[in-house]
DNA sequence: TAAATTAAATGACTATCAGTCAGTAATCAT
DNA sequence: ATGATTACTGACTGATAGTCATTTAATTTA
């Protein structure tokens, strides 16, 4: 019988319903300033209802926060191609996440707000989609080092998952001076964003290369 | 007349006991968890003179991070010497930070909230030490690649204000992921935070080398 | 089809806290 | 002493995350 399968669907669709409303409040208004209350309302639902989908408005954001991850999968994959060398492919990657911040600003930041957030990791059972996520991006990136390592592009003196973990915190880190110093380049200084990472790009090639 | 002078002092005093109290109740029960009723109590003061030295929790726990960021300076300068080029005080800046990390979490901890923190930089006024602090370290490390660049150890092909960004990004993005994979760390892979810092100094060293 | 059962949704209510403010106490000047 | 200034107090307010007894709707059973 199909009752149970359409009520599954249904059931999903609320569930994407709620996290379009959800978007549409943390995204103008913050983390901080979006309200439960708002989201019930501009998802036409009680707020009692939220809470039976999305057992916390954390959870609410990581749902959020799974979306942008799908993107940026995405992005990632299609900017990779076959023909490409292990370092190329590496680097294609690290300018794909630079793209998402820049165009997908609102779902970057929950993803990093995701990734620095409170997280008690004993709530890991119900975030550990998050926790599987950052697995697998890192579990990409290890295996383009290996590759690279194999078709001679990467210098082999380093072992993939430590070389995988420092590109990934590099690039990250670079990302997070750009936010944090966003005031400051181009006003305080003359630098840009594009000129900061063309340069951060110059430097993990030449730190990868073999 | 000394009548104001220890008035002054005495402002000041109040002013550290607060944070004193401020540091107990945040590094026990984390910046969420802390409430400004347990502080006050533990200041034996009432909430409301708490607002009458700090206008928010925030600039409260601001002031903490002051204090890591008086830390983290006095560790960064002794560990640089005279007689080192600007590469080697580079290098030992980057290793005072990771030593600061390991021996002075709870006060990491805060110095990084600021920096990540929602700061609408409308409250610049108020925080304007913060911009100050990481202004203070960024000056800092461009003299260095500067002198660095000027002894002949570091390659000039970067200007020195992008090298620096991105030395202070690397350095803190390499940081975030020791944090955020602390777990997995030495559980699921077979690396320890020394051995991802040790391989993190060959390659920074390598990326700056002339 | 009517009653019984199960599932979905509601919104008034509670608990918790950051932040305020009218009032009190202490200190100082005259 | 008296008035003025400064420091402190704690009961109160407002906002909001999260709950739960009750209602509404859908589905099954007799």
């Amino acid at each position: 019988m199909g009752i149970a399968e359409r009520r599954q669907r249904e059931r999903e669709q609320r569930s994407q319903d709620i996290v379009d409303a959800a978007e549409e409040v943390f995204f103008s208004k913050g983390y901080e300033g979006a309200t439960m209350d708002e989201i019930a309302e501009t998802a036409e639902l009680s707020k009692g209802t939220l809470y039976l989908y999305y057992k916390t408005k954390e959870e609410l954001y990581f749902a959020i926060a799974m979306r942008g991850d799908a993107i940026l999968r995405k992005m990632t994959l299609e900017s990779i191609h076959e023909e490409m060398t292990g370092l190329q492919k590496i680097m294609a990657m690290t300018q794909a996440y630079f793209r998402f911040y820049e165009e997908q600003r609102p779902y970057f930041d929950a993803l990093h707000f995701m990734d620095t957030a409170t997280i008690t990791r004993e709530e890991m059972d119900e975030h550990h989609q998050a926790f599987e996520r950052s697995e697998g991006a890192l579990q990409l990136l290890r295996n383009l080092v290996a590759q690279g390592v194999g078709d001679g592009s990467i210098r082999s003196d380093v072992d993939s998952v430590r070389q995988a973990l420092l590109v990934w915190g590099q690039a990250l880190g670079v990302i997070q001076i750009l936010i944090s110093k966003e005031c400051m380049i181009a006003d305080v200084f003359e630098v840009t964003r594009e000129s900061l990472m063309e340069s951060f790009y110059v430097t993990l090639e030449r730190s990868l290369s073999a």
